[in-house]
Order: structure tokens, then C-alpha cells, then sequence
DNA sequence: CATTATCTACTATGTATCTAGTAGGAACGA
DNA sequence: TCGTTCCTACTAGATACATAGTAGATAATG
């Protein structure tokens, strides 16, 4: 199942997958930005519309929640950026990843583990 | 500087950087989709405006070339999407890069090497 | 009960994207 | 030179996105 939000929709998407099932009036305040209450109310019909989110009635209105976990979000984008920037390559990617962003002693170190649990199906 | 494409744009871009300076005939030859010849024109011509290709006259039309490097795109890409959807956090995505995408043994020892060479500020 | 606050549904506007058509000029071929 | 082909500029329509207003319902409050 293939995931895609726009910007804003992400920034919404962020809100729900952080704190959890929201009110329109929480989301909002989360919000970086500072939308109109009814700009944040369409944005998450938006989302319901595509399936991403759900609402449940309480008090006089909803509230809403993530209806695609964020994993999957993450996934879908990085394989969807992969596939579109980096000719399918997600070595290609790993090494710009590595030589653009600025990365600790320790951010390497971990991911030299990650890499070696990966791939210690049995080694030398 | 950022570099942003939308979808359409990305695969005209694409031709550009694969083959180089190419005619509209080309790139629209290149382009897995059929479009119209004025869709690639237009397409051509937008990004132009946006300042990522520009043309030069040759006999009775243009040749298009990329003013970005792709390296660029993929830069900027990858550095949108840690921050806009992995809290800015590079090893983040590295991790769901390694879990989800399947790797060959081969991959991964060139990722560990490659990040070997990286951190080898001075190993013991 | 009357007023106020809170929500939702519906509508709206401006811009971007995607796709393509039309008109007109330039080159080319007969 | 006349028709055909090729290319560009301009125009256009459909859909999506981002933002928000209005009207009306409902709930809370005095």
C-alpha cells in the first residue's frame, strides 16, 4: 500500500502520530503555524477522504486519529525517493546520505552495529 | 540553495541528466510516458522559469540542458524528507533504509566500508 | 430561555500542476 | 513559390493544494 501526503498534510499527519488522537482545536495549537481552525479542519477531512485519517464523535465534535502508522509514512516516502531520485538505488542513496549530512562519531558507529546485525547471517 | 521538483518535472530532469543537452523531441522520446510534444515543451519551459534548466538555440528550436546538478536534487531531497519526516534524524532513516529495503550481502559491505572510510578519523 | 461559544458542512479563492490544443513563424521539399 | 513540417508562444481546462469564510447546529452559560 503505497502512502503519499503533501506538506501540509505531513505537518498534520506529525501532530496525531506525536500526541495521539487530537481534537481539531489540539491539532491546531501543535501546529507550527498558525492556520485558521477551519484551514486545520479541512486538511484532516482531506486526510480522512484519502483514508489516512479516522474520526471518532465526542462532545459536540470529533476526534481524530492517525489512520496509517508513521513507520509506513516513512517507508512508502524513502522507497518513493529511492525509486524517483536515485535510479532505485538505495546504496546510492545511503552514500549521500553519508557524505551530505554531517554525522556524529557515534551516529556512524551506530549504524556500523545496525549494518553488522544486518548482515551477520553468519560471518568469518 | 533548494532544489524542489514536482513529479513530472523529475522525469524530464532525468532525461536531461542521463543523456545531457537534448532537443524536446528527445526528451519526449526518452520519457516513459507518452505526452504531447507541447506537454514536454511546457514542462521544459516551467522548469526554465524556475531557473533548473536553460536552453540554447539551435537550428530552428532549442537545446535543453540542466542548470542543476543532479547531485544537487538528491541532496536536497534527501535532506527535505530527515526533516520533514524523520525529525531531522539521518540515522533514523538510515535504520528504515537497512530494515526495509532488501539488501544484498554485497551492499552492505560496501555501506559498512564506506563508513568505515568515513569515521577513520584514526581507528584503533 | 436568551446569548455566546464551539463545531461541522459547505463553499470559495488563489495558486500550482498536468496535460494539451491552436496559431503563427521558419525551414524545407517539390 | 506553395504546401508541409517543425517549433515556439500563448492559451486553456481539469485537478489538486492551501487557506479560510459563512451558515447553521448544538452545547454551555447566565
Amino acid at each position: 500500500m503505497d502512502v503519499q501526503f503533501t506538506d501540509r498534510e505531513i505537518d498534520v499527519m506529525e501532530v496525531l502520530w506525536e500526541r495521539g488522537p487530537s481534537l481539531v482545536a489540539e491539532v491546531r495549537a501543535a501546529l507550527r503555524d498558525e492556520l485558521a481552525y477551519t484551514t486545520v479542519l479541512t486538511i484532516l477531512r482531506t486526510l480522512e477522504g484519502k483514508g489516512y485519517v479516522s474520526r471518532a464523535p465526542e462532545g459536540r465534535g470529533h476526534r481524530y486519529f492517525a489512520a496509517v502508522k508513521q513507520t509506513a509514512a516513512q517507508k512508502s516516502a524513502l522507497r518513493y525517493l529511492t525509486r524517483k531520485l536515485f535510479k532505485g538505488s538505495a546504496e546510492l542513496l545511503f552514500v549521500h546520505l553519508v557524505s551530505d549530512q554531517r554525522l556524529s562519531e557515534k551516529q556512524i558507529r551506530n549504524m556500523r552495529k545496525l549494518l553488522e546485525s544486518k548482515s551477520d547471517t553468519r560471518e568469518t
